[in-house]
DNA sequence: GCGAGTCTTGACTACGCAGTCAACAGAATC
DNA sequence: GATTCTGTTGACTGCGTAGTCAAGACTCGC
């Protein structure tokens, strides 16, 4: 037969993902992907596809390993306030000093993609429709536990804070300083009183 | 001496700033723009500049008779309370039914430009620290007022309502439908009560 | 060890892009 | 009308890119 891969398909995913997570689709060429996964191009190609492919499977794992885990982790961690909370903090957290300012994969491609590609559209808007639902779920829940006043709205608010998690986002993206993005989350919560 | 021009350098820059607001700059081609304008190519780089400088000047245009105007516009209309809810109106009714779903451009910037342009970059953390500024003095207005609560802290509200406007700004991009951001703004106005 | 099949390698192709060049056209001044 | 200066035009250049090709390297079954 043949010899194998000296490779990872999921590793090389993995890679790509970092890279169109910093440079977004557009900047980011092939030869950024090779360089940061050691492996050639043809094998790229022969392994996973084309660039377009590549993309989709980098937010496909990012929307599964990273988005839906967290957001099972965190609410499984205690009641659905404190779910919420640990999220929002989290969120905070990741524009610290020194951190990343990579912001939200999904949200970075919502604004970068050319709004021609349907699948990836489809993609990213799954993906804040199910926060959105995850936000809900909590926020009723809560309310049965009596932690969340009976006078908050599930559904409006839940956008609201999807809303506010966007922004949050953007901003750690670079574009705003700590303090402000801790406020912002702040503020985002007060909408559960 | 010579002829003059058979364009206006400032309608070249309008046309030029919907091209570069609807895809981006890195998407966008001098092609795009010279069929967007019907100005030649030299004519372009002669009156104007290169790409970039030509991006500058669209980022900037939107920021003075954008941005900043409509945000006097609103000012002046009403009461401090009613601009902020006229604003939020305004944000909800530009993704209505059939709309642009352009977003903002400094929005759509701030996560479409690779972070390296410093000058870029200053530019949209600059509009934004504006926009939170207004939130804030608007704020503070409406509190000696009384049309805001004095439990109200102004700064990170104002904080707050950035985020939210962001998020609602990204959302109308295409990534979300109209009731959830009309929800979303519902909400973001919670946080002034 | 040999053949068959798969992975790897680096060169290659075709294309689209930003930016330039040089010839040309037209108006103002004399 | 000649000169001069400036805007216009379309072809051109050089470069970086996505994607391909074909020859070589290696492993495994026989």
């Amino acid at each position: 037969m043949s010899w194998k891969k000296n490779f990872e398909v999921e590793t090389v995913i993995e890679n790509a993902m970092d890279v169109f997570w910093e440079r977004g689709f557009e900047s980011t060429t092939i030869t950024d992907i090779t360089e940061a996964t050691g492996v050639q191009r043809q094998s790229l190609y022969n392994a996973v596809g084309d660039k377009r492919k590549l993309f989709i499977l980098s937010l496909l794992k990012y929307e599964t390993e990273r988005r839906q885990s967290t957001l099972a982790s965190l609410e499984a961690l205690g009641t659905p306030l404190a779910s919420i909370q640990a999220f929002f903090a989290k969120a905070v957290e990741q524009c610290a000093e020194g951190a990343d300012k990579r912001g939200c994969f999904l949200v970075n491609t919502a604004l970068g993609m050319p709004s021609e590609d349907e699948e990836v559209h489809q993609l990213v808007s799954a993906a804040l429709e199910s926060t959105r639902a995850f936000f809900k779920r909590l926020i009723e829940h809560g309310k049965i536990l009596g932690e969340i006043p009976q006078t908050v709205d599930a559904v409006a608010t839940a956008s609201g804070l999807l809303a506010a998690l966007i922004g949050i986002r953007v901003l750690s993206r670079g574009a705003g300083d700590q303090a402000v993005i801790r406020q912002a989350a702040d503020q985002a919560l007060r909408l559960l009183t």
